[in-house]
DNA sequence: CAGGGGGGAA
DNA sequence: AGGTATCCCCCCTG
């Protein structure tokens, strides 16, 4: 039943443009204005219910104040059917609320990605010589054949005598990149090598002598995860908020496999982090947990170890030194933290390693690169996901109001910024100083918060640093410096901390309830809702956090801006838009 | 053996 | 696209 009050309009270039506002009409249909004669509008009433269904299968493009662009996309159908939506409940969605008969070519388009979903399977075989083999099938002769026209897939498979298509243990994760490419994700029922058992349970009443258990979600999240046993389950992504407890989530997945396991995260202070977390939560004793890093080698029954560490060679070497120290372990598991931030080497690294159960773990499925095929296809497709407005109503993650500050260009500053080429415009806006007097402004607003200031260039947060004299966290700082600063920040010591890209991620700062941001990189969506969550932790008092993104109005830096909201809005979140004047003590009544 | 500096990589 | 920061190893110093 189509109505058209409803905000939603379907294209024909499977494009969705979703209203958010609508006029407000008097008993005649008039339109109704305020005092200086502007027509009055007020939020579409469905627009939050169909921005949240559109959520599950579509990705937001653009957000002006009254129309949001979306798009539906293969690889967001294909996250979206491996949690069992099918084309006749999207169809359902769109009818709900579109304001125009659906064009039967979007749904057309939609049945073919989710028919090719699965239309091929890898399935594993016991080989003639007792080697495990592994075929590609389909039911559909069809298809099998549209793929072996492929040059690039012919290269990577054997046909024999039946016709049978047979693909060698060490090309299965090469023939599902290329395959993916070409419109087919595979649905790979190979199944896994069960690893060296490792008795782990997590820490409970009866063992630790403290009580830990996961929250529901977390064992949800665990547990669809596993479903499926040895075949199905045992890879993919769980897509959870920041503060949500990822970590938990992969403890819990760590006691229902119960075997070696791989850690592979960001940085060194996360690797410490995690180590932590298994220490505390789980039954594994110091020695069973080993970090691998710069600073220590350790391989132990769970290792723990970072992304560069994965994938690092010697200069003009094929290599992977380190790798190959983890391939000798037969691990059970491999756990991707911030699986959406997978450099481009590891994906050839995890391609040899599809016969571990693999578990990655994110706030945002989005990357930059438009590699978000990589990871449906090596890690797996989306197991589980909660949207943060859901967590935040039930008060797992804190409430959050986003504020984007707009701050004339310094008159300094100006003519620099006509001067400069259109890749400096950039800069010259993030580091205009007139940023300073509006960061000052939000520190008295918040006078007793624990304030983080987020930005990415060194030598304006060293600015930021002598005048507000706070401390510094960069990357150049030792590690042990930034441990101390965390720990300050912690107790209550320190209120105001500056960190550089280092604050990005897996800084675990659960007092922090406002964050700053003064610069950041260029539309990175992720990076955004990676500094949101820096202040989502749930507060001791149960008070909000606020998140503030310090913008130079009218120039490159407002427009990437607007890129970087996108996923946020798209959870749901809106940004309040202010001119720095606004933030003035005189002007602050005024609203 | 800790810590700092340099160079390379993605 | 855009460019910075970061992380790694190795070598040096005391």
């Amino acid at each position: 039943m189509i109505r058209p009050d409803n905000p939603l309009i379907v294209q024909s270039d499977r494009s969705l443009m979703l209203h958010t506002v609508r006029a407000v009409v008097d008993a005649k249909g008039h339109p109704v204005r305020d005092a200086s004669g502007e027509p009055l509008t007020e939020e579409h009433p469905r627009f939050a219910e169909a921005r949240d269904a559109l959520a599950g299968f579509a990705e937001l493009e653009k957000s002006p104040d009254y129309l949001h662009t979306y798009r539906i996309t293969p690889v967001s159908v294909w996250n979206a059917a491996a949690l069992g939506l099918t084309v006749e409940k999207i169809r359902g969605i769109l009818e709900e609320y579109s304001c125009v008969p659906v064009p039967k070519r979007v749904l057309d388009d939609v049945r073919g990605w989710i028919t090719r979903y699965g239309l091929l399977k890898i399935e594993r075989r016991a080989g003639p010589d007792g080697r495990d083999a592994f075929e590609l099938t389909s039911d559909s002769r069809e298809a099998l054949d549209d793929v072996l026209g492929h040059e690039a897939v012919r290269k990577l498979v054997k046909l024999d005598a039946h016709k049978r298509v047979w693909v060698d243990a060490l090309e299965r994760g090469t023939i599902k990149q290329v395959l993916i490419k070409i419109g087919y994700p595979v649905e790979d029922r190979g199944g896994y090598v069960e690893g060296d058992r490792l008795d782990i349970a997590l820490r409970d009443a009866t063992r630790g002598g403290r009580t830990f258990q996961p929250r529901s979600y977390q064992r949800m999240a665990a547990e669809a995860f596993h479903a499926g046993g040895s075949v199905v389950g045992g890879n993919g992504v769980i897509v959870l908020p920041c503060g949500a407890g990822k970590t938990v989530v992969a403890l819990t997945v760590m006691s229902l496999v119960k075997a070696k396991t791989l850690i592979l995260t960001t940085n060194t202070v996360a690797v410490r982090q995690w180590r932590e977390e298994l220490l505390d939560k789980t039954s594994l004793r110091p020695e069973d947990v080993g970090e691998y890093t710069g600073d220590t080698k350790t391989v132990a029954p769970v290792t723990i170890t970072t992304y560069q560490m994965l994938t690092w060679r010697r200069a003009k070497s094929e290599v992977f030194e380190h790798f190959e120290v983890f391939s000798r372990e037969n691990w059970g598991l491999v756990v991707y933290d911030e699986v959406h931030l997978l450099p481009a080497p590891v994906f050839r690294a995890t391609a040899e390693l599809q016969a571990r159960r693999r578990l990655g773990l994110t706030a945002t499925l989005v990357r930059e690169d438009g590699k978000e095929d990589e990871v449906f296809c090596l890690i797996g497709p989306k197991r589980f996901d909660m949207p943060w407005k859901v967590l935040e109503g039930q008060g797992f993650i804190a409430t959050a109001t986003c504020t984007e500050v707009r701050v004339p260009l310094d008159p300094g500053a100006k003519q620099e910024y006509i001067a400069a080429g259109a890749r400096a415009k950039f800069r010259v806006a993030s580091e205009n100083p007139a940023k300073l007097r509006a960061v000052q402004r939000i520190l008295e607003r918040h006078s007793g918060a624990h304030v983080l200031i987020i930005g990415q260039y060194i030598e304006q947060l060293e600015e930021l640093s002598r005048e507000l004299k706070a401390p510094l966290i960069m990357g150049k700082t030792p590690n042990v410096e930034r441990e101390r600063l965390y720990a300050q920040f912690k107790s209550g010591e320190l209120r105001v901390l500056i960190v550089s890209k280092v604050g990005n991620f897996a800084v675990d700062l659960p007092e922090a309830n406002v964050a700053i941001q003064v610069s950041g990189t260029f539309g990175s969506r992720q990076e955004e809702a990676q500094r949101l969550g820096r202040i989502l932790r749930p507060k001791s008092d149960g008070s909000a956090a606020a998140f503030y993104s310090i913008v130079t109005l009218g120039s490159r830096d407002q427009e990437f801006s607007e890129k970087r909201q996108l996923f946020l809005t798209e959870q749901g979140y809106s940004y309040e838009i202010i001119e720095a004047a606004a933030l003035e003590p005189q002007q602050g009544t005024a609203k």
